[in-house]
DNA sequence: CCACAAATGAACCATGCGGTTAATTCTGTC
DNA sequence: GACAGAATTAACCGCATGGTTCATTTGTGG
């Protein structure tokens, strides 16, 4: 009686639809960060998929459509893993602290969303500005903190003059950076940086810097 | 008797090569950065010029080529502006707060130059690697930097235990992030932090941050 | 088991775009 | 002022690639 989830076991069925699109949006996930909009090839796309260029065309309109859904789907699953944090037990700077180190390991993790990113800063955010699925999964993030704030400025171990957003944008830069420019970067500086160990030093040097900025 | 020099006046001359490759490069800088590596179309470029598409291949072969030029010219003139900046007059502390002050406002007016380092990210940055003219110029921002810090260090103003690798990582992705990521940042969480009130605070935060992280 | 829709496959199409050909005009030289 | 080589123009080309057509198969409800 009751129907199975669509993407759920269906052993015995030929076709499942969920599928063939969850199928179809991880290949184009791949292709688009390692590519970019312009980059990609939809029946290089195809090529990761046990489907066919056809199938991309059916499920999703048109390129631009397929990209926009992937940058959905990105920020749906890099919001929902942070989410997992849970901060309100710890007080306030090491709550912060920890959210800082958090970010700096799941940013690292998170290599193709991070490209993501940076493709659509190069496109001006106009996709991700067309998406309104997107607009208030960000919301969460600027909550975490400014719950962080006013806990630690109830208590004045925050200065006052802070805002939540500013905090974010430091912490955001110091994690994102470290991905997305290790290119020019290791290729200007040399790697050293990116050893595990300078890793594990800046790692604690961007907390300290975040946490000193919110210090009273 | 005396030649002028390839891109001077010429006045009465038909013919002037450099002057048509100097506008060549001007504005596939403009196309590239706009668009990207891929993103951009040859014939856009040459809309833009006082020329015509045939000759972009006549004088860069083909596009790989003119975007790699593109690439070396933009770091020569960035770099070669960065060089204008005299600390060494400064004590250590001061004359780090004031690179950082310079690097942040210096990069917001080169936006240009930001996105290509962003595409060149995207892509690995293997035409950079490619690029055997861009390896050394690069050097002298860590020297700027190592001298503010051996000087520093010797009056113990400056902690030992940091690097002027280090200081330039921080420096950059706080001021390169401001810029490069506003797109999708103003996105998510509104432009509040992009008036210029904000960026001035902001300016002071990050200086505030990395002298903080250099101070003993 | 039939009708109808959803899902799929193979082959095809239009054209935008990077790159070229070949002929023409400059410019400096002997 | 003719010759050689560089600079320039206009017209052209191949093909990769986003997107489509049409026919066929697979599943579902009556």
């Amino acid at each position: 009686m009751e129907e199975n989830a669509p993407s759920g076991r269906r052993s015995g069925w030929k076709q499942d639809p969920a599928a063939v699109q969850a199928d179809i949006l991880r290949a184009a996930t791949e292709e688009f960060a390692r590519n970019g909009l312009d980059g990609a090839r939809i029946s290089d796309i195809a090529e990761r998929t046990r489907t066919t260029k056809r199938m991309i065309f059916y499920y999703f309109q048109d390129k631009q459509t397929l990209y926009r859904r992937v940058l959905e789907e990105a920020y749906r699953k890099i919001r929902a893993e942070e989410a997992e944090l849970n901060l309100g037990a710890l007080p306030p700077l090491q709550a912060l602290r920890r959210l800082v180190e958090f970010t700096f390991d799941h940013h690292r993790r998170s290599e193709p969303f991070i490209r993501l990113v940076m493709i659509e800063n190069i496109h001006a955010a106009r996709h991700l500005r067309d998406s309104d699925l997107i607009a208030r999964v960000n919301d969460s993030a600027i909550e975490r903190i400014r719950d962080i704030c006013t806990r630690g400025q109830a208590t004045g171990e925050i200065r006052p003059d802070i805002t939540p957003l500013e905090l974010h944008w430091m912490i955001s830069a110091l994690c994102f950076f470290n991905v997305s420019n290790r290119p020019t970067f290791g290729t200007n500086f040399g790697d050293e940086l990116f050893t595990e160990q300078a890793q594990a030093r800046l790692r604690e040097r961007v907390a300290d810097m975040v946490v000193a900025a919110a210090r009273a």
